[in-house]
RNA sequence: GCUCCGGUAGUGUAGUCCGGUCAAUCAUUCCGGCCUUUCGAGCCGAAGACUCGGGUUCAAAUCCCGGCCGGAGCACCA
């Protein structure tokens, strides 16, 4: 009936006649459906064999014209990308590809206190970039627009459209509260003007002096009452080439006014807790005539197995020795999670499947995991890795070359080779199952039948396969007695054993450790390997 | 306190703008089975949701009002 507006004149009609019509098709079958249908509607024979397909991927930008659209991710660099950054970082460079757009990564570092950026995290973030296959078309550095913020500072005052305050926080929120003017509201421009100087020459104390942006003091949003756009820091910016150059700070309501229009952005898309950000700024974008970006804003991201973290908490515990670095397994840092080997195109399309909504999400890892494991599985090696080793001796076992496969079903890959005498190791887990007279395979070598515990022995058994699966024989992954000391990094602690030697073959490659999980070969040494942990 | 926003299976999402094709999509997780010389992968199957209450309507996940729950802003942080 929403097709068929003329329908809905005598709706009841339509609904009885669906339901005779609906049992008449009812008594015949699917071959009849088929011939009825092709006489009479044809057309939709084809529809009968495409499944219904959900729309994936990103939906249309509104407003959005291909070859016009200028988007940007700006981050402070006062730390890493962590897996919550990257959701903006993929889906905003996502939007820009799809319509051949301009993509700018803009540093918003223009707090040299609270939120200070930290010199490392700049080539950090370019570097998580290349990472996800992003090239910005443009990097831009908020610290570098000083003398432009300042110039539209100026023009405000001298529209009258803002003015220095010197009341404190508390006494201004007082005002604000009860919507009054401070007494500095109504000063004339010119004496604004002068007192403007006076904050760029620097003879106003640390914070006497903030400049604020004249909204409506009594707009019903107390949030948007006659917000700070400037402030004074007598304090070095970490770039050397910012230094100790000004004390007066852009806030970033300013900053990011000025600067997506300068840089002519068309959509912004950022997290909901910027959306007053729009409010605020529209001011100014009125004040100049100027046509505010559209937007669209998300929630928060929380991840199931990452508690609340900060920044700057995390700096602590890192400084303190708690975590080996920005990159550690534990950490959500997107350093971190490429390091164990975590593929960007996983990331990407687990970000853009997420989508763009208000709702706070609060996702899991597996998710991540599970696209991550699609697309490694066909390319990863397998190995073995014995973690807490226990020697097993197999008694009357002539030396020999074990030849295993590199994968499981991609068997053009060739084979391992593992040289064992009478001795190999297995997990302590896996013998603390077994008893005496257990049958078991040494996955892809040989079957043997428990003959003592302790010490633990076998001997080699003939059974055969089927009577094999029969009973059920537990397959177990072993390692060479003089296999490499491997120690496996994660998200859980550290986990220390033995594997093969082909290991050691596999640098920055993903290998799946039989019975264990996929890993990251991060370091490789004559005593040595060190591997970081993907997921099972 | 003031202002704004949101609520679809365990989790994430599609559908909401513009009511009927929704007996509600897809993915993940969990469970069962098949296959397998990995406890992996794959294949098959099953389970699982419209926050609640009113209203409008022939018809409500969809529109309106109210409640409940959750989040955000009210910074000289971003």
């Amino acid at each position: 009936m929403g097709e068929y507006p003329q329908l809905r004149a005598d709706p009841n009609a339509v609904s009885e006649a669906l339901v005779t019509i609906v049992s008449e098709i009812a008594n015949g079958n699917p071959d009849t459906w088929e011939a009825r249908l092709s006489e009479i509607a044809p057309e939709l024979i084809e529809a009968l064999s495409v499944k219904k397909e959900p729309d994936k991927g990103l939906k249309p930008l509104e407003g959005a014209e291909t070859g016009k659209v200028v988007m940007r991710f700006a981050p402070n660099p006062n730390g890493p990308a962590t897996l919550g950054s990257s959701r903006g970082m993929v889906v905003n460079s996502e939007y820009v590809k799809i319509y051949q757009g301009k993509f700018i990564l803009r540093f918003d570092d223009t707090d040299p206190d609270i939120k200070r950026p930290m010199l490392e995290a700049y080539t950090w973030y370019l570097d998580d970039f290349k990472w996800l296959g992003v090239v910005p078309d443009q990097v831009v550095y908020a610290s570098d627009h000083f003398p432009m913020y300042y110039d539209y500072a100026k023009k405000l005052i001298e529209m009258g459209k803002a003015y220095v305050c010197f009341c404190t926080g508390g006494d201004f929120k007082q005002f604000k509260d009860a919507k009054q003017a401070c007494p500095h509201r109504d000063t004339s421009p010119e004496e604004n003007l002068m007192h403007w100087e006076k904050m760029l020459a620097g003879e106003y104390e640390d914070q006497q002096a903030v400049l604020r942006i004249k909204t409506d003091i009594e707009h019903k949003d107390p949030a948007l009452r006659d917000w700070g756009a400037f402030r004074i820091r007598k304090m070095s910016h970490p770039r050397p080439e910012i230094g100790n150059k000004y004390i007066v700070w852009p806030l970033l309501d300013f900053a990011g006014a000025i600067e997506d229009h300068e840089l002519g952005m068309t959509h912004i898309i950022r997290g909901k807790d910027l959306i007053d950000s729009e409010k605020r700024q529209g001011y100014i974008y009125n004040y100049f005539g100027w046509t505010y970006p559209k937007t669209t804003h998300w929630g928060r991201v929380k991840i199931h197995e990452f508690g609340k973290f900060s920044t700057s908490t995390l700096r602590k515990s890192i400084e303190s020795g708690e975590y080996s670095g920005w990159d550690d397994p534990r950490l959500p840092t997107i350093r971190a999670i490429r390091r164990r080997g975590i593929r960007a195109e996983a990331l990407k399309k687990f970000m853009i499947e997420m989508g763009v909504g208000m709702t706070d999400v609060s996702i899991s890892m597996e998710s991540l995991y599970a696209e991550n494991r699609k697309i490694v599985d066909p390319i990863a090696n397998r190995y073995f890795f014995v973690w807490d080793p226990v020697e097993l001796e197999i008694a009357g076992m002539e030396p020999s070359v074990a030849k295993l496969p590199l994968h499981p079903t991609d068997h053009a890959r060739g084979v391992r080779e593992i040289t064992v005498g009478n001795k190999v190791l297995v997990c302590k887990d896996d013998v603390e199952k077994l008893e005496v007279g257990s049958i078991l395979r040494l996955k892809d070598f040989c079957n043997i039948e428990i003959t003592s515990l302790s010490p633990l022995q076998a001997n080699h058994s003939e059974v055969s396969l089927e009577a094999l699966k029969k009973a059920k024989a537990k397959i177990l992954h072993w390692a060479p007695v003089d296999g490499i000391p491997v120690k496996v990094r994660g998200p859980e602690g550290d986990i220390e054993g033995i594997g093969e030697h082909g290991i050691a073959a596999e640098l920055d490659k993903i290998v799946q450790f039989e019975r264990f999980g996929f890993c990251r070969i991060d370091a490789v040494s004559e005593e040595n390997v060190v591997a970081y942990f993907a997921h099972k």
